[in-house]
This record gives structure tokens, sequence and C-alpha cells, in this order.
DNA sequence: GTCTATAGTCCGATAGAC
DNA sequence: GTCTATCGGACTATAGAC
């Protein structure tokens, strides 16, 4: 045991996540979030370089499974097939989360500054995804489309599964976006 | 002739490009702008919600266009098409103003904090459209879907006009995005 | 850990156009 | 008189500099 408790950035994300829910992204000062988490304003800038930032921690891991994952699949598939293997296995670290994932997205979309950054977030996550396929000896500007086109699906999927309803797995939630994708453009 | 000089919100707008041009965004306070263009700061922030905010007025026709493009489209189209003919509706105003279109894109793909804002509008037009789409009578998800293709397939286009070589139609670069785009999704 | 600049808001006042 | 655009100053929070 240190002079300090441990893990201040995960107790800043969740005193972000409950304030923010409870009065509002605006209402809310990074004083709130760092006295709440009992560490000082200074210490809220430290671990995160912006107040919206603290909502967004998790999407570097997501980005870098879907790299990962996309470079990973089977060689003959194509590049739209091997960007959803990315998304997908992206998005698989939300399966046993619905309920915190629908209540953050709330958040996010009840303010335009946060869905710029969830925008860019998303951005970043076809970037890195094109990137692979860039890797994988697929060319532009298929590489962009492709990578475009499963975000998509992605959002699409994800908005389905958190909406109502039964449970049931985001990845076929995703895996229909995407056939409605596929034949719309077909 | 009044109290002041005309036109303050295009000369902030001008005065804004010139300075984010000459001394990047960070480095040009609202003021700086307001000075140049010859008002307040504070008639800068009348004018403009934010400072971001300057260089995307002309987002808002082009939104309204693309809307209109999409309803009023042959009604034999099918969804993906009827969004395609309301993005190319929208460009059709940059047609005309490619050096200038490059020259704000170069200055916004510079700092993140201006894509986020980008990102947001280009999310916006797409809203904008499936909202056309499902007054055509098309249901989700595939307003959602086309009209997120459709400007991908915008997007891709305006890169490969901006880029490089002779100029060329955007037009002509979005229907080639949009033909490769169905491609590899068939 | 303190100090400072900038973004962005709120209030009231003023001057011209209609 | 009403409407709209400007100005002036004070104020808070963010974010970065020292």
């Amino acid at each position: 045991m240190g002079r300090w408790e441990p893990n201040a950035q995960l107790r800043l994300m969740q005193a972000a996540l409950e304030l923010f829910d409870e009065r509002g992204f605006d209402q809310t000062t990074a004083g709130d979030i760092a006295e709440r988490a009992g560490v000082t304003e200074r210490t809220f800038f430290r671990h995160f370089p912006d107040k919206r930032e603290v909502l967004f921690d998790s999407s570097r891991t997501m980005e870098r499974t879907a790299h990962e994952a996309t470079l990973a699949a089977p060689a003959e598939l194509a590049p739209l097939d091997a960007a959803l293997v990315g998304v997908t296995a992206g998005a698989a670290m939300l399966e046993d989360r619905r309920e915190y994932a629908a209540r953050r997205a709330r958040i996010i979309a009840g303010h335009p500054s946060l869905r710029e950054r969830e925008l860019l977030k998303l951005a970043a996550l076809a970037a890195t995804i094109a990137q692979a396929l860039a890797e994988r000896g697929v060319a532009e500007p298929v590489t962009t489309l492709a990578a475009e086109s499963a975000v998509t699906a992605f959002r699409v999927g994800f908005e389905r599964w958190t909406a109502a309803g039964p449970a049931g797995r985001l990845a076929d939630r995703i895996a229909e976006a995407a056939a409605a994708l596929r034949e719309l453009a077909g």
C-alpha cells in the first residue's frame, strides 16, 4: 500500500461516468471528477489530455485488437471480410458489458462534443484497419472503402444491439448489418 | 453605408482561413481573427459559436442541397443510387473551387480538433440523407447504410480529386469510388 | 503545484435600419 | 417604436506553461 489509493485512472473513469450521467457533461468540471476520485484536478489532466478523453480509454485496446485480427484473418478472405473479422474481434470485448456500453453510448449521444470525439475514434479505427489491409497487400482505394464499410457495419450493429429487446450477441448484429450492406450495394 | 463595414461574417471567414494557413490553428486566437476582420472578439463569437466553426459555414448549404436532391431523385432508383445523387448534388458547389477546397482540406487535416469537427459535419450530412431516404419510404437499417456508404464514396472521391494531377470533375471521382465500393461488396 | 492564456458565456449599452 | 448588429467588460473552465 503506497501513499495514494491505487488505480487513480480507473477511479477517474468511473467518477466521470457517474457525474456525466447524474448532472450532464457541461455541468461537470474536471475538478468535480477529480474530487470524487480523491485526487487533484492536476492529476486528472495528467491521466487524460482533455476532459472528454476520460470516456474513451477503451478505444485504444479495441483499435489494437482490430488491427491484429485483420492481419491474422485467413489470407483467402476478401478485403471486406477481413475488415469485418477485425471489427468483430475488436467488438468482442463489449459482449459481456452491454449495459455499461449502452449507458456510455447514451451519455455520448447527449452531447455534440462527445459525439465528435467518438467519430474521431471510429475514424482512427477505420484507418488502423485500412492500414492492416494494406499490409495484407490490398491497394487503395479498396483499403479505405472496405475499412469504412466494416466500421459502418459495426456502428449500425452496435446501435441495434444496445437498442432494446433481449440481449443477443453483438457479433450477430454486426454480421446482420454487413449482410444488409452487401445486399444494397450488390 | 452604415456604422460598420458590411459582411462581417464573410470577412471573418476569410481572415480565419488566411491566419490558420499562415501560422496554424493553435497559434491563431479568436481575437487575432477578429482584429484582421476589423471587429472585436465578442463579435466573432456572435457569428460563430466556437473557433472551429468559422471553417464550416458551407456545410449547411451542402446538407440542404443533398437532402433536396435525394428526395427529388427518380422514384425507381435504389436507395444507394438515390443517396449518391444526393451527395453528388451537394458536392457540385465545390466543382469550380478545387484550389480553395484543397487548401481548406489541408488546414483541417493538420489539426485533430478540426478533423473532429469535419467528421461531425459529415455525420450530419449522412443523417440528413438517411432522413431523405426515409421520406422516400426506405426502412432502417437500409437508410443509414446507404447514406453512410454514399458519404464514404464522397470522402474517398474528394480525397482523390484534391490529391494531384489534372483537375477533372469531382462528380466523376465520386462515381469511381462508388463503383469500387459496389465491387468490393458484391 | 502554481500561474497564465485562451475559449466561450452573460449582462447591459449603443447605434443605425425599417 | 422595434429589430438587429455592434461594442465593452467581467466572469468561469479548460488546458498548457513554468
